[in-house]
DNA sequence: GCCGTTTTCGGCCCGACTGTTTTCAGTCG
């Protein structure tokens, strides 16, 4: 038995539950058991206390006890008799909830998406109390589309879709200010949606010319509070537009920004002190309502610092409020050590991604072309490596205000040779090694790659570990926990790469990647000057991990980062 | 079903919108 099978039954539990319309809190008593599970670090072996822990009771404390005996749980089985499998599709048709599933099953036997179709059909639904001709419609639309419609999407997706909303919004003048919330705003991984809180006068006005210049496929809802949609920008995706005051904006940011337990968190805060949060404001005690002029300045009336986006997330990081002093920020970063130019297959020259730097007020930063093997990138051969390394230097020479070090993205080849020689190695400052090809090989091939990297001495660190991209490709699969071993063993860096297409390193390798004491750099890899803006959602991915600002050694002075990592 | 320095009963975050009602239930985020 393993904690794995205790939350996944607990989950289970609470999905049939649901669908026999029972009580919300019982059902959300089982999903709060399995969240206590999932964010206790410790195996069920360390668990000598798992019947006492808060939010384990009689009934759930039972089914650990029947799992934990006999591998299954009576209720769990119970459940499985009582509920059709078949309802359980049911549950992702919009507008059905449990109550309407139980409705449904009990008045009109429906046990399936098909019988809840033809009772659609026949206008059964219809005549049922509580339901009339408009959710019949409504269930028969959605059942069409049941399936077509697409699940979450990568946040490099959502990042083009919602600049390219923030572009309409910016243009329409009845709206005086605006922010993107929600996942992306967390910087998630994948995200269902889109959210924007909107401060306007004119709701009404502002609804009607989303619903002109936005690609508005449907109006899922609107009225003067909000506008739902579904938008057709290359793929289909939802988007909520909330309309509040000025007044009321820090509070709706924080609301709408999420996540949902963080808020349930925060109110439930509120209310041990005898206040009220919603999405307008604070209630305070004698019924007036306090609002707020920023995000910080509605954390600090909770006596708690600002807790980042990238934080907010099950609710814990309230009790760790005291950490994040101590975390790595956008503004701590002094550098960039991972670009490409047009030496290999990047858009533009050295100089200019200097003085994209230097306008960033980055006092060092590394030039990190690619080398042969990679001949679809341009890669470098010796040669032209040594001429480049020739006009960085003399570049360099024209600033005082950075320092552009020398250095190279070079291939792991698949027989795990690297692609240099340690002699034109040791002319660089900065040797990035990174796997490029044969991602299909096995895992222990894989590691031989990275680990003849790791052991050479001239290696400082290893570029987007994984060699994944988010919501599209594994990458390929190392041992993760094997690499930080040997990271912290030969002394190299590993890359939180901040492109949002491959945020790789991922969250929990991070946190073990900085337990095990490895030293991690934020880079954007960065192929156009653009790019290099990026590293704003690095950082804030990285603080998802809570990595402290000396963990990352962008963040380092420029004089610690010579003495400490560069190669002489 | 779980919880408790006001508690072993009565709460459990809060509000918007829709569609059904004729004041509100259900769903959603």
């Amino acid at each position: 038995m393993n904690k794995k099978t205790i939350i996944r039954t607990f989950e289970k539990i609470a999905l049939y539950m649901e669908l026999l319309g029972e009580n919300p809190f019982k059902i959300g008593a089982f999903r709060k058991a399995a969240g206590v599970l999932e964010t206790d670090a410790r195996s069920l072996s360390e668990m000598d206390d798992i019947l006492e822990l808060k939010g384990i009771g009689k009934g759930t404390g039972a089914v650990i006890i029947d799992l934990m005996e006999k591998g299954e749980s009576d209720l769990l089985k119970e459940l499985e008799e009582e509920v059709p499998k078949g309802l359980i599709p049911l549950l992702k048709v919009p507008g059905l909830g449990g109550k309407r599933i139980a409705k449904l099953r009990k008045a009109l036997g429906i046990d399936s998406v098909e019988s809840l179709r033809a009772a659609c059909e026949s206008n059964e639904v219809s005549k049922l109390p509580g339901f009339g001709k408009k959710t019949e419609e409504n269930l028969l639309h959605e059942i069409e589309l049941l399936g077509t419609r697409k699940g979450k999407l990568p946040v490099w997706q959502i990042q083009t879709i919602v600049a390219s909303i923030e572009e309409e919004l910016r243009e329409i003048p009845e709206i005086t200010r605006f922010s993107v919330a929600g996942s992306f705003r967390r910087a998630e991984e994948m995200s269902s949606d889109v959210d924007f809180i909107i401060v306007t006068e004119e709701p009404a006005t502002v609804r009607e010319k989303l619903l002109e210049v936005l690609p508005v496929e449907e109006t899922v809802a609107g009225g003067d509070a909000k506008l739902s949609v579904l938008l057709d920008m290359t793929d289909l995706v939802d988007a909520d537009f909330r309309f509040v005051t000025d007044a009321q904006f820090a509070s709706a940011l924080h609301h709408f920004t999420g996540s949902k337990d963080h808020n349930v968190k925060m109110r439930q805060l509120a209310k041990s002190k005898g206040m009220k949060i919603s999405e307008y404001g604070v209630e305070l005690e004698d019924g007036s309502v306090k609002t707020f002029d920023t995000e910080e300045a509605f954390f600090a009336f909770f006596d708690l610092p600002f807790i980042p986006p990238s934080l907010r997330k099950d609710g814990r990081e309230i009790e760790r409020a005291q950490e994040i002093a101590g975390l790595v920020k956008p503004e701590d970063i002094r550098g960039d050590f991972h670009m490409h130019t047009t030496w290999s297959d990047g858009g533009y020259s050295i100089r200019e991604m200097v003085e994209a730097c230097r306008a960033k007020g980055y006092s060092h930063m590394v030039i990190t072309d690619h080398t042969h093997y990679l001949k679809v990138a341009n890669g470098l051969t010796p040669e032209r490596l040594r001429e480049q390394i020739a006009e960085i230097r003399q570049l360099n020479e024209e600033f005082d205000d950075i320092e552009v070090f020398c250095g190279t993205e070079m291939d792991i080849l698949p027989d795990g040779s690297l692609d240099f020689d340690d002699d034109l190695l040791q002319e660089l400052d900065f040797v990035i090694a990174s796997i490029h090809s044969n991602f299909n090989q096995s895992q222990e091939q894989i590691m031989e790659r990275l680990h003849a990297a790791l052991k050479n001495p001239y290696v400082t660190m290893i570029a987007h570990p994984t060699g994944r991209i988010v919501g599209q490709r594994e990458g390929y699969n190392p041992d993760v926990p094997q690499l930080i071993e040997w990271a912290k063993k030969y002394d190299k860096i590993l890359e939180l790469n901040g492109s949002p297409h491959r945020f790789d390193l991922a969250t929990d390798y991070l946190v073990m990647a900085q337990e095990a004491g490895v030293k991690i750099a934020i880079n954007t890899d960065a192929h156009a000057i653009d790019q290099l803006d990026l590293m704003d959602i690095g950082v804030r991915y990285g603080q998802k991990a809570w990595l402290k600002k000396e963990t990352v050694v962008n963040t380092w002075p420029l004089e610690q980062f010579i003495r400490e990592i560069i190669r002489k």
